[in-house]
Order: structure tokens, then C-alpha cells, then sequence
DNA sequence: CTGTTAGCGCCTTCAT
DNA sequence: ATGAAGGCGCTAACAG
């Protein structure tokens, strides 16, 4: 049942060129036979070989996506909607799960280039310098590249992120709005450009309202439930603040567990404030109040973005700075005005 | 810098049809001619191009994962261990979300079949009947495949599914343990064969203690949280059992969520029990009592099973049916003797 | 506007 | 054990 190039042709009683070119929209065609093709086509549910194109230097129509870790809500809604849009414009997503192992980067690397992939989008840190050399092999082929979540300037590539500065910005001011004086701030490992850019915006906010943010209040950990835990028993049991700002939803219920189990009510007693608002925002107890990103947003962008310049319709690299959006839930209250009334 | 076939003849003195021989293990080569050709790809750092091999009938190392909604974290976890798997044994994954609508079913299969994917691994519910015509176009080609959470006889295949029928009947068993005799089942659109399992080894511990499960506390739902809080809302505010037995970790979080806003405690006055053990499991509160299914060994396997078939290593389809676990968290307690006490 | 033809990189008989 | 040559399905000059 395998139709070929030759079989529409002959069918449709023209060349293989004729077909190639209606297929392509390249060259001039009579409106007749261009018509008549087509419906050749269609009546024998004919598809062009993607290999056979390939080799001769054409799109492969995948995109790959590099990302830390699907199985995290985040990076899997991301990959949805990036999936989605992709799909809609006819392209398809290769998933490379690099589980934070920079090793795993430069291996999908070259896998994608040997694929041919169309295009590269990237969610993972580039930290390692091996990655980066074979960033620079990737450039060098001309591959379209682009860059979700975090802007580093390792390459000329376009770059869909949030204003994180204004997220810190934001959170802060809610729970300064709170009443809160006493705020500690979970962060990462920092090694991204947006959790700089959260702190930053997150002093800003502070000195605004004529307070500072203390330095031991900053705990920087891992991006897992079980580190979280552990960075917030160790706050709490050292110097239990009123509020604390959590970098993602995984390390607010981090705090909110850690908290429980040590008798502290949340929000009563501790207001907790989160990042992304997954959907794990909804299903803690009690439900969180978070810094919204618009993920769905992010991903619709960046395939936009990166599918131009597949397509040659742009050549410029471009930057979106989305904005994040406060969402309250019941994870903050205002602070108590003595402690312990 | 792009390597060819040709290119490592030349360089090792010899034809391109020895390199190939040498690439694909294939005819009689001798082991001197082999040993350089095979020191002379690696110095040229040499990668047959995927897109030729292809066009001559080989393989893709590419392998379709058909799957409902990898944003849904039982899935997110699923598409990473297969992923995973997958890449170990050199091959890679194409991510086909389906978003529940069976249209976009087909439109996968068929573009799966045009890029000649080595094999696909189906996590949905092929409910449509147009899906089922697609998928006999592909059975006809030969493409192995794959089922992984459910067995449905559609056409032989690889399945790789759990003991439904067991986790029900634990889940039970645990409730049972507990004390309780009215339980409540929150299920889901009962289209999957592991539901309809599920539920019957639910009844048969049911029965084994002398109770019967009644009809009226069989709730279908969709697996949202939406829909899952408001059945969950309409069977509290009817009839309160004093447990509910939720069929994956999303609905047993709508159900802990509707029973808190109807001031119902959980575990003291509601036991909840789900299925899955996702990350969700960890992180609502009370953390989840739930049937732990194996899914990063469910995903390794599915993933052996398809490339064994792939390599010609195995022709005759297999079933794997692997156990689920009871994991006792926090979400289930001893029935109170009397109510309201 | 349309047809002819030479590759793209690789696999696979068929000879040697 | 190795080489030569045709073909996989399609694109892109190059001729009409």
C-alpha cells in the first residue's frame, strides 16, 4: 500500500518533478494541474516519504525538547502545550529527559543532530561545560534554537521567559501587604537566571517597605520534596519566620509538610507562597497561594518562535518576558500582630 | 563536517558496502578489517545518517508513545520511565498527547506509520472505532506494538498491565481492616478493563467479609479534579460513608478536598484510600493511603518487550501482569465504633 | 509551465 | 572475505 512519488505521477499522468513541485509550492504550475494533483493525491492517501526528503536536505518536521524531568508537573504541563502547538503547525516533539545529568545534554544533543531535528527547544540549565561545546557544534549547523524559562547567553537563540524579578516582586509585597515582617525565601540551587532575578525583585520589594531580607533567611536546596523538607525542619527549628517564599509549588508543600509536622499551622501560624502554580497548587492542604506562570502561554510562544525561523520566516532571535500573575489561596493569612496571640 | 559512508571507506582503504557490513554485523568480515574500519569511524567520529538507512527499509530507533495526557502526573512518570528505558537500548521517544479526544488518535497512527516508528506504545483507551481501523493498518504493517495499563484484545500485542483485579481487593481488604462497612467507590468512566477489575476484587474481599457493595455508592466520574470533587460533593451531601475507596490519586484529592469543605475530617471522620502512588500521594494532606502501581518497572518493561519484538529477538506477544502495593499513609483510619463519637 | 536526470547516504544482491 | 552497482523516494538544477 506504499504510495511513492511515482505512482501519484503516473496516476495523475505528469512527472515526478510536477508533483514535487505542487508538493512544495515551489516553481511555477498551472492552476489545473496543481488541482488535479492534489485531488491525485488525496484519492490515493498519499503522504511523502519524510526520509527520502530528509536526505535531500529538507525538514524533518521534529522538534526536539530538552527538558529536566517530565515526570515534574511543571516541565510536564510544558511539554504539553508545547506538544499541542507543535502539533497544530505539524510538527512533532522527540522528548530528551536529561534527569538533571548534563551528560545526558550532549548525548541528545548529537542525537538530535543526527535526526536532523528541525529545531532544539531547551528547559534545562546548560551548565556543563561539555554541553556548551557541543552547543557550539549545534550553532554551527544552523539548527534554529530556542530557550524556555531562563536567558543565558550562550548562543543566539530566541527565548521565551517570565519576569521573574517581577514575580519575586510580587510575592513579597503580598505578604508584606500580610503584615509579615520575618519571610524566608526557599530557593534553588541558583543556578538559573530566574531565581537571581526572584531574589532580586523579592529585596527590592523589601527595601520598599523599609525592611531587608536576611541573608540566613535565604535556604537554598534541591528541587525535590525531600531536600525541601529537610531545608525548611532546619529553618524552622533554627529561626521559625512568619512567611516564607518557596521557588516552586514542590517546595511549598515541602514547607507546608515540614511545618505540620512540627505543630506549625499553615497559614495561621506560617504563611507559605509558592512558584508556577502546577497543579499540585490545588492539591495541597490548604490549597496555595502562588505565583502563577503562564505555562501554557510559555510553550504556545516558544514553538511559534523556534517554527519561524524553521520556516525562514524570521531570522531575527526574539525575546518574550511574560508576565506572572499572583494567585491567592489559603496558604497565606495576615500575620499575627504579637506572636503567639 | 558531515561524515558519510564514503568518506570512512576511503579512509580505511576499503568499499562502502564493508562498512556497512561492519556497521550492521552482518556477512563475513575479518576480524583485522573489522577492528580498523570500526577505529577508523571512530576517529572520524562517524554516525550513519538515520533518514538513507531508513529509505532502504531499516530501522528508525524511533518509537511512538500514544498517551492521554503527560501532564497528568501517573502519565508524566510513565513517559519518563519508558523514556528512560528507551534510551539505554538506543532508542528514542515521540510524544503523541492525545488529550482524551480519539480523533487525534488517528491522526497520530498515521503519522507514526509515515515516519516509520519502529514501534508504538499505546497508554490510551483505543475506544473510537475509527482508532481501531487506523490501528489495523498498522497491525498489517507489521509495526510491533505495544499496551501498557490496560489489555484490551484489539490486536495482538505486547500488554503490560497491573493486577487490577488484586488492587481492588486490597484496597478493600485495608478498609475492611479498619473497621469500615460503608465504603464508597469513586470510579472513573469505566472504559479501561482495569476499572471493571478493580472494582470486582473490591466486591469479592467485600463479599469474603460478608458484605455487599452497594450499587448507589458506585460514583462515575471523569478523572479530573474538577468533576472528581463534585461527584465526590453530591455523594457526601446524599449519603456519608465512613470511606471512600477513589480510583486514582487526582479523584482521592477531590474527594479530601470536598469532604474538608464540608468541615468532614480526614482520616478521623472519612478514610480515603487511592490508587497510583504518584507524587500527589506525598504531598496532599493527610499524605495519601494509596495502591502503589509499579510504574517506573511497568514502563521498563513495556520498553523491553517492544524492542525485543522490534530486534526480532521474540515474535510471540507476552502479558505482564505486575502486582500493586497497599502504601499506608495517612489518609485512612480505624472506622469509629459509633458515629459521632 | 513541465519533463529529464543526477544525486542524497545507505543497504543488498550479485559477482569475484 | 570483499567490491560493484542498482535502488529506496524525493529534490533540484538543467533543459526544453
Amino acid at each position: 500500500m506504499k504510495m511513492t512519488i511515482y505512482d501519484v505521477a503516473e496516476k495523475a499522468g505528469v512527472s515526478i518533478s510536477t508533483v514535487s513541485r505542487v508538493i512544495n509550492n515551489t516553481g511555477r504550475i498551472s492552476d489545473k494541474t496543481r488541482r488535479m494533483v492534489l485531488r491525485v493525491m488525496e484519492e490515493m492517501d498519499y503522504h511523502p516519504n519524510v526520509h527520502a526528503s530528509a536526505l535531500t536536505g529538507k525538514k524533518t518536521n521534529m522538534i526536539g525538547l530538552i527538558t529536566p524531568d517530565i515526570s515534574n508537573p511543571f516541565f510536564g504541563e510544558l511539554a504539553k502545550s508545547i506538544e499541542d502547538s507543535a502539533g497544530v503547525l505539524g510538527f512533532h516533539i522527540i522528548i530528551c529527559s536529561t534527569d538533571y545529568q548534563p551528560e545526558k545534554e550532549t548525548k541528545y544533543f548529537s542525537m538530535l543532530r543526527q535526526k536532523q531535528a528541525d529545531g532544539i527547544i531547551f528547559a534545562t540549565g546548560l551548565d556543563h561545560d561539555d554541553s556548551v561545546t557541543a552547543l557550539d557544534d549545534i550553532v554551527k549547523s544552523g539548527t534554529p534554537l530556542a530557550m524556555i524559562t531562563q536567558d543565558k547567553p550562550l548562543a543566539p537563540m530566541d527565548v521565551v521567559i517570565i519576569d521573574d524579578f517581577l514575580g519575586g516582586y510580587t510575592a513579597a509585597q503580598h505578604l508584606i501587604s500580610l503584615g509579615h515582617k520575618k519571610i524566608a525565601c526557599i530557593v534553588g540551587n541558583g543556578s538559573t537566571t530566574g531565581e537571581r532575578d526572584r531574589i532580586k525583585g523579592f529585596q527590592k520589594a523589601m527595601r520598599q517597605a523599609g525592611m531587608t531580607l536576611d541573608e540566613s533567611l535565604i535556604i537554598p536546596t534541591e528541587y525535590s520534596l525531600e531536600s525541601g523538607k529537610q531545608a525548611a525542619a532546619e529553618l524552622f527549628d533554627r529561626d521559625l519566620p512568619t512567611a516564607v517564599f518557596a521557588f516552586n509549588d514542590v517546595l511549598s508543600c515541602a514547607a507546608i509538610q515540614a511545618a505540620r509536622s512540627r505543630g506549625i499551622r499553615v497559614p495561621e501560624d506560617l504563611s507559605v507562597i509558592g512558584f508556577d502554580n502546577t497543579i499540585l497548587a490545588e492539591m495541597t492542604a490548604p490549597p496555595l497561594t502562588t505565583i502563577s506562570q503562564p505555562i501554557r502561554e510559555m510553550g504556545r510562544r516558544v514553538v511559534e518562535l523556534l517554527i519561524d525561523e524553521i520556516q525562514g520566516k524570521k531570522k531575527a532571535k526574539s525575546k518574550i518576558v511574560l508576565s506572572p500573575e499572583l494567585v491567592i489561596r489559603q496558604s497565606t493569612a495576615p500575620a499575627k500582630t504579637r506572636p503567639q496571640q
